[in-house]
DNA sequence: GCTTCGGGATGACATTTGTCAGACGCCGGG
DNA sequence: CCCGGCGTCTGACAAATGTCATCCCGAAGC
């Protein structure tokens, strides 16, 4: 719905077509792949392909397409992920429905447009300090499994999936589990 | 952002007038007394007050006003509670945008509009299982506080806690607090 | 009047976590 | 070539968590 009815508003801009668009980020990739369009506007989470991975992919197909990110959540990590997969702009829905057209526009003419608190705190904030294998370990406890469960499902030791999930804890500074799957979650490094 | 993009849509409709916008529960109680609308179209998931709240109080204090719910995630707890605060319609956000006017229409002749697989899942679910205590310490343990924490928070004593919470995970049929708290949010019961 | 149910508490117990200290192998940079 | 970091594992230990039985109280229902 929200895709919907920002797309007919987009429509009524006299310099704005739409030309396509998707529910996924499979989709999307594929679209804009046939459509070829100046500007590819993308959600983060989606199901299937996330929209990071999804503007990667594109900015490799279609190299004239300027991708730009449209997120709920103003996320240091997905920042940093965004720009590092080429993104040319980072939005946050919360901004007024006003500023997406002129947004487009500042891209079209080459600008970059992002948010100025969230890169500052994106900045401040360093990168993802947690090791690969740690971020694995932690996102497969998001939905409440056992560390035995983990384990299984990792093709790992119970010690060493407690030893990633303590490193992860300390790293993120929080007191268990929960609150390390919770604040790693806001800094985006999910 | 999306408030103001169905706003801007709802608007070009001829028979439909676009009153007031909020952006928090509170707020739109406030508006919907002053302005009196036919409808209100509320969100669950708002800053200060929730959406369903705000509907009980809009219903009392502007008893000729039509109440619609309009939320992201289909949760059967949700549903029902909105049904029982006076709702008449309860809408998704993923169905597409053109529905959403017509659900308007629909509401404004009488009619109650509501997904019927949502509404199925809301009845086989049966109802909210937890005691409003268990529920008040699950709510207070979303944010991976540690039974201490929450003992405190609540003036209980840790072990109350402990037992309010191993109710909640065998009510849930969850492994742990944490599955528990998963379940329980997504049957809309905190 | 008795029973049931929810709220609140205690104490005991088994399990699960979180932490630490090692150990080994691999790889990449000085 | 050696060191550091990462991935993996183990064993040991303390603390937190989950479960149970049992108790007390007050309110509601039969």
């Amino acid at each position: 719905m929200i895709r919907g009815a920002l797309a007919s508003l987009l429509s009524l801009e006299p310099d704005i077509d739409v030309v396509g668009e998707a529910a996924t980020g499979d989709e999307a990739v594929a679209v804009a792949a046939v459509t070829r369009p100046d500007v590819a506007l993308l959600d983060i989470e989606m199901p299937g392909k996330d929209g990071i991975t999804a503007a990667g992919e594109i900015r490799r197909e279609v190299p004239e397409c300027h991708v730009m990110i449209l997120t709920t959540f103003a996320r240091p990590g997905y920042l940093r992920r965004a720009m590092e997969a080429g993104a040319s702009a980072f939005l946050v829905k919360d901004s007024p429905a006003r500023e997406l057209a002129a947004a487009i526009r500042r891209v079209l003419s080459g600008e970059r447009v992002i948010d100025p608190g969230l890169a500052a705190a994106a900045l401040s904030a360093g990168p993802n300090p947690l090791s690969p294998r740690e971020r694995e370990v932690l996102s497969a406890a998001v939905d409440g499994s056992t560390i035995n469960d983990i384990a299984a499902r990792l093709h790992l030791s119970e010690g060493t999936v407690r030893n990633y999930l303590s490193s992860a804890i300390q790293k993120t500074s929080a007191r268990n589990r929960m609150e390390a799957v919770q604040k790693a979650q806001d800094q985006g490094w999910l």
